[in-house]
DNA sequence: GCAAAAGTGTTAGGGGTACACCCATGG
DNA sequence: CCATGGGTGTACCCCTAACACTTTTGC
């Protein structure tokens, strides 16, 4: 392990994100089309180059909220892993560290300067994403799904007072999968600081039936039991 | 996101390996000596910079062949994570990339020529690591332990055949607790795929005793049903 | 009243835990 | 024959899946 200055081979290091959100019952990702080569046209994962002085973390957040107008407290974000395969950009060597992100409710996105349209695409995309993003999407969503069972994290993709509803939506539509709603709900309320009920009883999913009750994120970060996927 | 290639910040990139082994019973993780400055004289992971046309995973594996002797396809390498904070290393700016690794019975490790000394030391360290090491190898341990739950890793440790007592024994140090033998011998041979039985009878453990039926890992990536922590 | 959504109850089965017990070997 | 480690049997308990049922709202 040599540490001579003039050793090492410069690379170029980047942040890619894979931010999901759920609404209205579908899986959504956020992409960006590129408006430049290599791969003009079609669409990708929003990231960018680390600056001098920040670490990727810091990265991955600057490029959240640049992307989605959404400030980095309000939403979760998670180093998913590292890409540096040598052929992944044919321009030059970027090793890009991937970032997976929650959000709840997102407005719309913003078009950076360098992105002809940013865009809330349905899971799955039905076409292929430039670079190795499939792949790099495809690990992000494998993650998700696996956190969601012994995680709190579901509660990262509702708004800050929820019902058992909505985030029982939550778990179908990350896993593709119906759950019987008594055992869900037993289950969720059975596992300590997972949420927390709160006063107030307004109607939140349909128009119709009774009204829910109300609960936030109880502040756990792994779940004892799991919540464990069918 | 600007590709523009005199855009961005020259980094270098390299990698960290945090290498466990099982021996007589305890948990052992590979350090070498610091040779030089910084922090000379302190323990440290094996690790290096990347070269111009390999990937992080072709770096670790090199790495590991190195400093160990062992061929890459006879041990476990998985990427843990980026380690990117501005200041993790005071000369310049070095983006790591840690992997963990699980050899089963190591040769006596080979100091590099930077490496005034290469030792398997006992876990927990005693000392602190030089650089953020110290975290990077939290990290490792906290994951090889949640991944021999649902993952058939532990025979990672084990050599191509052993007995069950031995793949216990991998557990129960991982893990630091005390398994209940005849559940332990149920629950792996309910679980399909996690090892297949081999033919002969030699003794294995202790001098004493019974001789044990032998194993080899059956191929299994996940548990089904997982093996938990008490 | 009827549909829709929330919430409660009940039962059968599987898997885990905590043991007791038997088998094979070396000294 | 005894200590040591391998292997089998079993009873209890908790969790879970599956499904029936009641409650509260809008139309």
């Amino acid at each position: 392990m040599s540490y001579d200055k003039h050793a090492f081979e410069p690379f170029a290091v980047a942040v890619d994100l894979a931010v999901f959100t759920v609404r209205d019952g579908a899986l959504r990702v956020l992409l960006i089309r590129r408006g430049e080569e290599p791969h003009a046209g079609r669409w990708a994962l929003p990231g960018g180059f680390l600056r001098p002085a920040e670490s990727a973390e810091d990265a991955a957040a600057r490029e959240l909220a640049e992307k989605t107008g959404v400030p980095p407290e309000g939403c979760h974000l998670e180093q998913l892993r590292t890409y540096s395969a040598p052929g992944r950009d044919p321009r030059m060597r970027v090793v890009s560290v991937a970032y997976t992100a929650l959000v709840p409710d997102p407005p719309e996105p913003r078009a950076g300067t360098d992105a002809a349209e940013a865009r809330w695409v349905d899971w799955p995309v039905g076409e292929s994403l430039a670079f190795d993003h499939d792949a790099i999407l495809a690990d992000a969503h494998e993650r998700v799904g696996a956190k969601l069972e012994y995680t709190g994290l579901a509660t990262a993709f509702c708004p800050p007072v929820f019902t058992l509803g909505e985030l029982q939506a939550v778990y179908e539509t990350v896993w593709g999968t119906a759950l019987d709603r008594p055992n869900f709900r037993r289950k969720v309320l059975a596992t300590p600081g997972f949420v927390a009920a709160v006063g107030g009883e307004p109607r939140r999913t349909g128009g119709r039936g009774k009204p829910a009750a109300l609960y936030r994120a109880g502040g756990a970060v792994a779940l004892h039991p799991p919540l464990l996927r069918p």
